[in-house]
DNA sequence: GAGCATTTGTGCGTATGTATG
DNA sequence: ACATACATACGCACAAATGCT
């Protein structure tokens, strides 16, 4: 195994590059040399030499590194694109393709459920746990007079370790005068809220938008600031109907899709 | 790649300023100056001299002509903010605030019933009508080999003349071979299939994200290339089950809202 | 917002190998 | 042996999109 030289180019993003290993290319014969740089590419990503949503080589640096002409690099990539293996993206460059996160909605979404039925493993971090007054989109989804308090609790999700989610979670504060320091033990909303006396809750309504994400919010979702974000309103009610829980979530859109079924 | 024609009307981003009439602030006594140039914005503004989405004078500039300092102005946008009429954003301007559509999702999802049912008018104008060999995603949804034709229809959805939203629907075109023309003559779908002999359909699937929109699509849309588009892709499938359309859409995000209700 | 560097997209011309008739 | 067609590979130039200053 010959190990090439890396560029000392300088990343800007979270974006490195590793090698694919020497390019044992066989020009005699037999198969196309873009079959078997698609193949080598291909492989290096399945051993895990480029994570997803990373960035690969550009077409002239590896069309350098093959030592081949940049259509060959580009018939290979045309290729490992249309297989769903690889995302080119004119003037940004290509990448590896994400494993897109189906999210189903209905009346029993809960977060880790979701996660564990694509056989990722989910997680669950509280950023902040605060009592404020309720702004007025919160009052009116809760029912509750606005400027009242409200727990909030703001929470990072993640599947196999990469962001998915960020979560405003808002609880009446009168009700649920517990419900923050339950959260500080452990960050699942569900199980606080069974601690609370709800032992169970389902989503009435959701709502769904898009929008560009703050500076924080790209950051904590790993994911660049010209990229949107889904984000969702819904409101959980337990079993009287009453509101328990108004969440404004924030989905990295690149890596996650609301699926509604009927 | 689905590529949209472009309009022969380019509107460009509709942003031109109005005066709000002579400001006849009564310095004297009474209601504060905020108040009054509060009222007069939001008078300008229902009385439609700025239509929604749009920009409104910068604060300097609103200053200068009400002859008071710029704190004043904030003072009465911050008001007009909190009451949803405008829309205020750091380094951008102000807006007018946009009534925000919601689109409810269910199996009998249409788009001019649902326009209606919010007292608009809805309106719709078919952009492209070709035949073209299906794409891979497109093959799946629709259950056909890929590279089968299909019937592409583009088209644009207005409510009150304002875009909503940017359709690319695909019908198996060995199964329906007159729908082009069909639409052609009217741009309803739900028209076209019946013709065809599918007196009703309902959608089974839907899956939605968000992207950035193209040049293309944002000037259709009108609205700015730096603001998200929802995107959807659903399936509709007739009586017996069958998929009779593929649909993926572009909603203009800042209009519109999708909601599921349970 | 204008300019600039980086990167992918596209077109054209050329050459070579391979399968077909 | 020859003509033809097609896929492969290379070289060069410029267009278009993006991101940064």
């Amino acid at each position: 195994m010959v190990k090439l030289l890396l560029p000392h180019w300088s990343p800007g993003l979270v974006e490195t590059s590793v090698t694919f290993g020497s390019p044992a290319l066989d020009r005699g014969a037999g198969i196309a040399l873009w079959r078997q740089i698609g193949a080598a590419i291909e492989a290096a990503i399945r051993e895990g030499q480029h994570s997803p949503g990373q960035r690969l080589p550009t077409e002239a640096e590896l069309a350098q590194r093959f030592r081949v002409n940049r259509h060959t690099i580009r018939r290979a990539m045309e290729e490992l694109e249309a297989r769903g293996v690889v995302r080119v993206e004119q003037g940004r460059g290509s990448f590896v393709a994400e494993d897109v996160l189906d999210y189903p909605l209905n009346s029993r979404t809960r977060f880790s459920e979701i996660i564990r039925a694509q056989n990722r493993e989910p997680a669950g971090r509280i950023l902040r746990l605060v009592e404020i007054p309720a702004e007025p989109r919160i009052a009116e989804l809760l029912r509750i007079r606005r400027g009242r308090m409200v727990a909030l609790a703001e929470r990072i999700a993640s599947a196999d370790g990469r962001p998915v989610a960020l979560g405003a979670h808002h609880f009446p504060a009168d009700r649920f005068p517990g419900i923050l320091d339950l959260l500080r033990e452990n960050s699942s909303i569900t199980h606080a809220l069974a601690a609370c006396g709800v032992p169970d809750y389902r989503r009435r309504v959701t709502r769904i938008t898009a929008q560009m994400p703050s500076a924080e919010e790209a950051e904590l979702l790993q994911q660049s600031r010209s990229r949107p974000v889904l984000v969702s309103e819904a409101v959980n009610v337990d079993g009287a109907g009453r509101p328990v829980d108004a969440t404004v979530t924030r989905y990295a859109a690149g890596r996650t899709q609301m699926v509604v079924e009927f």
